[in-house]
RNA sequence: GGGUCGGUAGCUCAAUCGGUAGAGCAGUGGCCUUUUAAGCCAUUGGUUCCGGGUUCGAGUCCCGGCCGGCCUACCA
């Protein structure tokens, strides 16, 4: 054995284990602390603390003779301990100088503080409990080779500290908005991921079959149309947190798998949404971060305190392209106006899907503080009500932050009648899909309501100031080896 | 999908004009009973992503493929 392929090396470390009628596999440790509940049972001004029994992985080993340091990795983070040959003796001790970095071992002693202030386990006792066979990235630099990173996780997670900490903080986020919605008397539902008709976004669906039935069936690309059927039957506050499928690009900003929340609610509208979604957006970003400001990476910070800015679509239309008639002009002069502003666009495109790219493409990147973009033309959804004072535009807002849209809302359709006409009306690229059970629903008769949809990556992409979405997603979607 | 940049030891990275593939960490063998990327001595380890081509000679140049990053397109 000399050295150069450490898997064979550990596995032979494994194979001595074994022979001597040790199980390198363990059923069990009985752990009493986590790493950083051990490390706060020794009082400040204390010497030595009280036993304690912890386990983890470990993710650095500094051997010195006849004794030694190591750090172990749990859940709660690290925690240092110390092992002396006089005190395991010197069967256990000889073994124990065979361990790697990687194997998940217990260990079981009194606290102590060492020279330089680290609250540190004396080890007794130590056992190992997985043998690892395989070595981990470097310590120093971690794992920065982005395909093992997303295809290797576990690995990412052991070694990347700043990663480890982002999907703690996910989920915390996910735990805090689940906690909002309890406290505005939300109940949370589950509706079919199995469609047979995928309707409530204008997005390319993911298709598969089902064998039993012998029909083809959607996942669904949103959560819409159920959660309405459900206000349809009596359940007033209703909210789903899932994972929705749109089979479209892969990007920095987009999964084919996403998470979305929507939140419907009878006897409100998108004003009332308005306010669920700040609040809601608020309380999160204070629970879970602590804070209501953050900095993205260029140095401005957004400011999530207060009222929100609100902007009328058109007014930020006509303000971009400078332009006060700009929705008087015929499709030709439109087009030739976004040529001289720089953008591409398709000549085929609808008369407001040309609008709407002047929105997407100028607009929206640069509404990086929070702002509830109003009276959207009606074309661009069909599932909202048309403005009483303006038959143009629809009661919604689309939420932008970091400049990326986070968040539509709308004042639901619940005319079963108009309902009909919009879906039977749309043009343009993307349309939805008529579901005609849905409109069976309304009608049967759903209250009026406010309707709230918000993307949970993005959200996460901002509040933990990550680079891209597959660094807050734990197993992005990526072509099979 | 298009453009562009990249893939070298388990990991992080070098390798000048095309001229013997190296370092740190990890590993292995020693020394070391309060270390903090521990330290010291010695040392193993390479299908340079894969397949072709050019050349006396290819990690390096050319062609094709695989995988990925970034930009872009569709979208949230």
């Amino acid at each position: 054995m000399d050295g150069s392929d450490q898997v064979a090396v550990r596995q032979a470390k494994l194979d001595v284990l074994r022979e001597s009628g040790k199980d390198p596999f363990q059923a069990n440790w009985e752990q009493t602390h986590a790493s950083k509940q051990a490390v706060g049972m020794l009082g400040e001004e204390e010497e030595l603390g009280p036993e304690v029994s912890v386990a983890g992985r470990i993710v650095a080993f500094r051997l010195m003779g006849k004794a030694a340091f190591l750090k172990l990795l749990d859940r709660e983070g690290k925690i240092q301990a110390y092992v002396r040959r006089d005190e395991i003796g010197d069967d256990d001790y000889a073994t124990f100088k065979k361990l790697d970095l990687g194997d998940f071992i217990g260990v079981r002693g009194p606290l102590f503080r060492t020279k330089t202030g680290e609250v540190t386990i004396r080890a007794k006792e130590y056992r190992l409990v997985t043998k690892a066979l395989r070595p981990l990235p470097e310590k120093w630099h971690g794992l920065s080779d982005n395909d093992q990173i997303y295809r290797q996780r576990y690995l990412d997670l052991v070694v990347n500290d700043e990663s480890r900490q982002r999907f703690q903080t996910r989920s915390r986020i996910i735990r805090e908005i689940r906690e909002f919605m309890w406290s505005r008397d939300f109940i949370e539902v589950e509706t079919p991921m199995l469609q047979s008709v995928s309707g409530g976004a204008a997005a390319r669906p993911f298709r598969t079959h089902f064998n039993a039935l012998d029909c083809d069936f959607n996942m669904r690309i949103a959560l819409e149309l159920h959660l309405k059927r459900m206000l349809v039957g009596g359940f007033d506050r209703v909210f789903e947190v899932g994972r929705v499928f749109r089979n479209e690009g892969l990007s920095r900003r987009h999964n084919p798998e996403f998470t979305m929340l929507e939140a419907y609610q009878a006897y409100s509208d998108y004003r009332g949404m308005m306010e669920l979604t700040r609040s809601l957006i608020q309380q999160v970003s204070q629970r879970a971060l602590g804070a209501l400001q953050m900095e993205r990476p260029d140095g401005e910070v957004i400011d999530l305190s207060g009222e929100w800015r609100e902007a009328k679509y058109k007014d930020l239309i006509i303000d971009a392209v400078g332009q006060d008639d700009w929705f008087e002009l015929p499709k030709s002069e439109k087009l030739q106006k976004t040529k001289k502003l720089g953008i591409e666009v398709d000549p085929e495109l609808e008369d407001f899907e040309v609008t709407n790219d002047v929105f997407e493409k100028i607009i929206e990147h640069t509404l990086i503080q929070p702002t509830f973009v109003t009276h959207i033309p009606k074309e661009l959804c069909p599932l909202a009500k048309i403005t009483q004072s303006d038959p143009s535009t629809i009661d919604v807002f689309e939420l932008c932050i970091n400049g990326q849209e986070i968040a539509p809302a709308y004042s639901e359709q619940n005319d079963p009648g108009l309902q009909r006409e919009a879906f039977l009306k749309q043009v343009g690229e993307e349309t939805h899909e008529l579901d005609d059970d849905f409109l069976l629903a309304l009608e049967h008769g759903m209250p009026p309501a406010g309707g709230m949809g918000m993307g949970i990556d993005r959200l996460v992409i901002f509040l933990t100031k990550a680079a891209n979405i597959r660094d807050t997603i734990l197993f992005p979607t990526l072509r099979p080896l």
